[in-house]
DNA sequence: TGTACATCAGTGAACGCGCGTTCACTGATGTAC
DNA sequence: TGTACATCAGTGAACGCGCGTTCACTGATGTAC
């Protein structure tokens, strides 16, 4: 049964929605094709009419991820640590940064994903240092790679860790330290 | 054929470290119990003679995989930043860091490997603290959570990033931001 | 110390299962007139 | 604008494959005397 064109982009927009939410809860491995079809409306045999295999899919659902994820990329760098490093970020992988939920699996991922992520690295990067603390510009570049980094490293840690106050805690200190005492170099 | 004594125990242990190198390469799912029998020189028969299935196998290796990691621990904060955020580690992780490999898994898997994780987070933690700058206790862990977050999460990231110019940064301006910055404030 | 037998670690074939992927078919959509 | 037909997105059965796990068997080890 064939469907309008409108249909068809929205169909495909389905699949890449339900795929980036679905891939950064419980991985690329873990889900299945047919899974993230049946979350989108539609049975697994339409899938290769619309994705040349599932790592195509892969590829396109972490840019998918990183353009829903991008609505706090106005924010400047204390701003983002804000909505970062909390236990709503923590708690919601799925709707979270990409990074944190998918980098380790996509490191080992095919190189179109790696390209992926290795532009959205520079460019996060590079917004970060605009508003990073530092006096010289390489000061702030590394300012930005450091707090990057360690806001990816506490929402991963806080997610580790099995007791709700140790997770809290990695997440609040790592927080106030970015947004506080970093202040005062 | 039955073998001696000392040689199941050697095979265990063999079994235990294959798992804990090719888990930390390419992660849990990716590698069958059968490559890492192969890997600790025995066939996939074997494994349930010593392990009472892959995920019992999954806890006991990423706790092996913590003891051999362990040789950086009598190190202070800043010469174990030295250690860990440098190009070695970022290229072999199956001999670095269990957090920067599994964590991100690990943090879906079973309450066993959870809680092992989470041991071993508030002990890494406990002794960084020891080290950390600051001036009260307070300050000193705190330092320590977000410096340990910044060097898992720039591991990662590093691991993750395609262009070796920009790995190498990220390493080295999280290594210099841990090290040098810090010390002023 | 030497012998006879019970034990049991390792082997390799086999299992059921879910995976990614393919394909003949269906029927609504898009188009030519 | 209305009709007839070609197109093609989606369906669901089927595929080969590798996975975790089981089990009858083998033969060296450990033990009882």
């Amino acid at each position: 049964m064939r469907v309008s064109r409108d249909q068809v982009a929205e169909n495909r927009q389905r699949i890449l929605e339900a795929a980036a939410r679905l891939f950064r809860e419980r991985g690329f491995d873990d889900v299945s094709v047919a899974e993230i079809m049946t979350a989108a409306g539609l049975t697994h045999g339409a899938f290769y009419g619309h994705f040349a295999s599932k790592e195509d899919l892969i590829a396109r659902a972490f840019s998918a991820a990183l353009a829903q994820a991008s609505a706090w990329d106005e924010k400047d760098l204390a701003g983002y640590a804000e909505v970062y490093l909390s236990a709503g970020h923590r708690d919601s992988p799925g709707e979270g940064c990409p990074f944190a939920a998918l980098a380790t699996e996509g490191a080992r991922g095919a190189a179109p994903l790696r390209n992926t992520m290795t532009l959205a690295l520079r460019r996060r990067i590079a917004a970060f240092a605009q508003t990073a603390p530092g006096e010289t510009a390489e000061e702030r570049r590394r300012a930005a790679i450091a707090s990057w980094s360690a806001m990816v490293g506490a929402i991963i840690l806080a997610r580790a860790a099995d007791d709700p106050a140790l997770s809290d805690e990695i997440i609040r200190e790592t927080r106030t330290w970015l947004t506080e005492s970093r202040r005062e170099v």
